[in-house]
Formats: C-alpha cells, sequence, structure tokens
DNA sequence: GCAAAAGTGTTATCACTACACCCATGG
DNA sequence: CCATGGGTGTAGTGATAACACTTTTGC
C-alpha cells in the first residue's frame, strides 16, 4: 500500500505570532506579504510545510528566516482549517505563538518583508484569518502567563523588577501595587538578584535580576495563581 | 490565481479521544482500525477531513458515526505532523477530545467498528503516535479540569457529590476531604439540590443535583483553583 | 442492631490585599 | 534641595486544610 485512495490533498501552513514588549507595550511582529493574493497586505509571518519537515521546524524555520533568532520560546497555539479561509486553495494553517526579547530584533534582519513591530492595541487589518489567530493568542499568552512563569522570554536576561511589573501590566492591561507585586515575584524564588543597578530609567537606579534558570524549569508547573482573575481565560 | 505552486499537499485526519467515566475509573473509547495498514490495531476514532469541511465538522461527524451522539463537548487538543507519523504516506491529524456521559454509549451503536471502553490505566498499544496523543488529552484533561468545570460533561444530567468526587479523584489519582470537597463545590453555586435521592450506591441515599447552565456558562471560566496542585501541568 | 455510606462544623494556618513612608540620586 | 522612581513592613481578611462524629437505612 502506497497511497490512502479517495481523499483530498491539502497545502498545510504554518503561522507565527510573535510577541515583543518594549517596556510599554506588548507588540507584534508582522510583515507585508510578499505574494498574491493580497500581497502588500498586513499578515502574519509563516510558510508552508516542506515535505519532510515537522510543524516545529517550519515554524522555527519561518521564525529564523525573519529575525536571525534560534531557541526562541515557541508553543502550537492552534490548528486552524475552515475550508475558504485561503480564497485560492484549501489551506490548513497550524499556528505557533512566540516570545521573544524586542532587543534580540530590533534591527531588520532581513527587509525583503517589510517588517514591523506594531502594538497590539493598533494593529492593522490583517489578510485571511489572521486577525482571529491574533485574538486566540493574546487571550492564549493571558491564561497561560496567569499560571506559568512565560513572560520572562519577553524580557532580556537582565531586567529589574519595576521593568517586570511594566510587562505584567501591560499583559493584562492593570496596574498591580508594587509592594504586593514584588513580594509575590521574590517569593517564586525564581530570581537571582545581580549586584549591578539599571540607572537608566531612575536616579536611585533599580536593581537586575536574573532568571534562576533551574528553578525555572523546575517550576515552571508550581507559579500557579500569578494574577488572580486574568479576564477571559478560556 | 487558482493555485499555490511548488508545494506539497498532505492528507488531514482527524482523530478523538473519547473519554467517559463509568463511576470508578476514566476510561477511553476505542475501536479496532478497519484498514490497513495496521488494520485490527487498537485505535482512535478517526477520519480524513473532506475537502469542504471544517476541522471540528470533521471531529464532530467522525464521533457522531461512533456514538450516535451530538452536541457533545469538545476541544481541539493539537496537530501532530510529524513526517513519518503516517507510514502509508504524509498524513496530519488534528486531534479533538470529547468529553462524553459513558451512559450515552453503553450499547454498541455501530459494531463495524468493535469499540471498547477500555480504563486509562490498562491501555493496550496504540497505532502511530496514537500513545502520544491520548497522553497529552490527558495532561490537558487535568489541566483544564483544575480550572474550569469540565468534568460535569462526564456525568449524567444528575449526579450526586459523592459521585462528582469520586471522578475528580479518578482524573487526579488523589483522595480528597468529603468534607472539603463538598463544601468546595457547593461554595461554587453551580449546583442545583434536587429533592430524590440516589438509592444504588448506599443504603441511607444521596441527594442528586443538577448543574445550573445558566451560571455554569457564566461561571465557567471564574472556576479556578479546585485543584491545589494537580500535579504535572503544563 | 449493625454495617456502610452520607452529611455536617470548628480551628489553625497561609496567602492575599490594602495601605504609607523612607531612600538614593541626578539635576 | 528637590523631584523622581526604588524599595520595604504591617495588619486585616478570606480561603484552605486538617480533623471526628452523627444520621439513615437495608440487611
Amino acid at each position: 500500500m502506497t497511497r490512502y485512495s479517495g481523499q483530498s490533498r491539502m497545502l498545510v501552513a504554518v503561522d507565527c505570532i510573535i510577541f515583543g514588549f518594549d517596556g510599554e507595550e506588548l507588540k507584534l511582529l508582522l510583515i507585508k506579504r510578499g505574494f498574491e493574493p493580497q500581497k502588500n497586505k498586513w499578515s502574519l509571518m509563516g510558510g508552508f510545510v516542506q515535505a519532510d519537515e515537522s510543524f516545529e521546524a517550519a515554524a522555527a524555520r519561518v521564525l529564523h528566516k525573519l529575525t536571525g533568532l534560534e531557541g526562541v520560546y515557541m508553543e502550537q497555539l492552534f490548528a486552524f482549517g475552515e475550508p475558504a479561509r485561503d480564497p485560492v486553495e484549501r489551506t490548513v494553517s497550524i499556528t505557533y505563538f512566540a516570545l521573544i526579547d524586542i532587543n534580540q530584533y530590533k534591527l531588520q534582519i532581513n527587509d525583503e518583508y517589510h517588517a514591523e513591530w506594531i502594538a497590539l492595541g493598533k494593529l492593522p487589518d490583517l489578510i485571511f484569518d489572521h486577525t482571529e489567530m491574533v485574538k486566540m493568542a493574546q487571550e492564549k499568552l493571558r491564561y497561560k502567563a496567569a499560571i506559568h512563569p512565560i513572560l520572562f522570554e519577553l524580557l532580556p536576561q537582565k531586567f529589574t523588577i519595576p521593568q517586570l511589573q511594566l510587562l505584567y501590566e501591560a499583559v493584562y492591561d492593570v496596574t498591580f501595587d508594587k509592594r504586593n507585586f514584588s513580594r509575590k515575584v521574590l517569593s517564586t524564588g525564581l530570581l537571582i538578584k545581580q549586584k549591578d543597578k539599571d540607572r537608566l530609567s531612575s536616579k536611585r537606579g533599580a536593581f537586575y535580576f536574573k532568571l534562576d534558570k533551574r528553578k525555572y524549569n523546575a517550576k515552571f508547573n508550581a507559579f500557579l495563581n500569578f494574577v488572580t482573575d486574568p479576564g477571559n481565560l478560556r
């Protein structure tokens, strides 16, 4: 037996929802689509899965092609498969969301795509069902970050507690009490205080911290209940 | 433009991980695969996605064909796409997990498939990557049920609190204190006490409860923290 | 009348919230 | 010397966990 007979075959693509944080806002890395249909419309970065390629490999390849980065935090989000989602022909999209340190990709590695960081609050119309994908990715980010310490993936290796707080506040669109916030993060034991300070954002300067990678891996599942009511979870 | 050129097209299937609870154990509804390769090996119920069919529709169709049921709780689990996962030809599998009231399908609607309920602890070898799918489904069930009241989907409309407790204990493989358990479930306000009792499982009899459907929908996202440490979440 | 499961209440501990002041520094 | 953001402590409240006895009834 070499083939299943009488079944239809479809194109399979991956699309990447790439999050970054610039210290103020959550942003997405979007591109201008390079081919028809909808050429030059805003779009997620994506690509077709090759015949001998896994989804993860395809997503990593696509992300690398755009940013030059490897080893990025990525997670499968959802498989989109409405029959008419791509008007050209039936194409299934396996979506991945990625969290990257925005400082690792401020310069355009590859300007073939005209990529830009765009704040989540100011998204343009996107092609096909990409807006729905983004919405789902944002919900999943909120959901997951309430339970697991994934937001560190959006920060540089060395970061301050006020920076971390700004990030959580941007993700959930709330404000936290800084005393309670710092107590809570520090009580996880995931942070290692550094000797040096960030002197850019204040006169006094704020101590840098690093993630304790060992504990991060060990406690990834124990970091429950970070945000009490993260809104619309799913 | 009528086709994307130079890309390979793949078969797309859905596979259903169908959970049931018989009052003692969590079980899966498995079938004996009806065609080559691996004919007569244990397998999840699945089928190819048709040219004009969405994934959800395909999963619902497959579930209905096996059980005769409609309107079942289903959720997309994960897209499996390793190039060699099906030795015949490249086939992508979009998996769905379903929670059904086992009493709705005790009789074989369709014995074309030789379906059987098999306890999670006693699973046979399954074809392809179906064992991995089951493992992931079980993890997701634990994860999600710790946060949302989905386990009610596994019970009949009328159920008792001791039954519900047995279900949670089976899902997490732990035991709970019955006083704390009943206080906690009742405090959600999701349950409506009935006038009649279940007299089968004890001499005294236990009151039946029903789900308050309105509150269930409203509080679906507020049912956090049911289980304190549900083990390996992801 | 006894075995078997249902049902219920109290106390101690822990985690979370709210809230206000001092510190270090660059200008 | 003052404006700016960094850093810390306490008290009140609510949720959770541990724990034992009484009730009902079929046999």
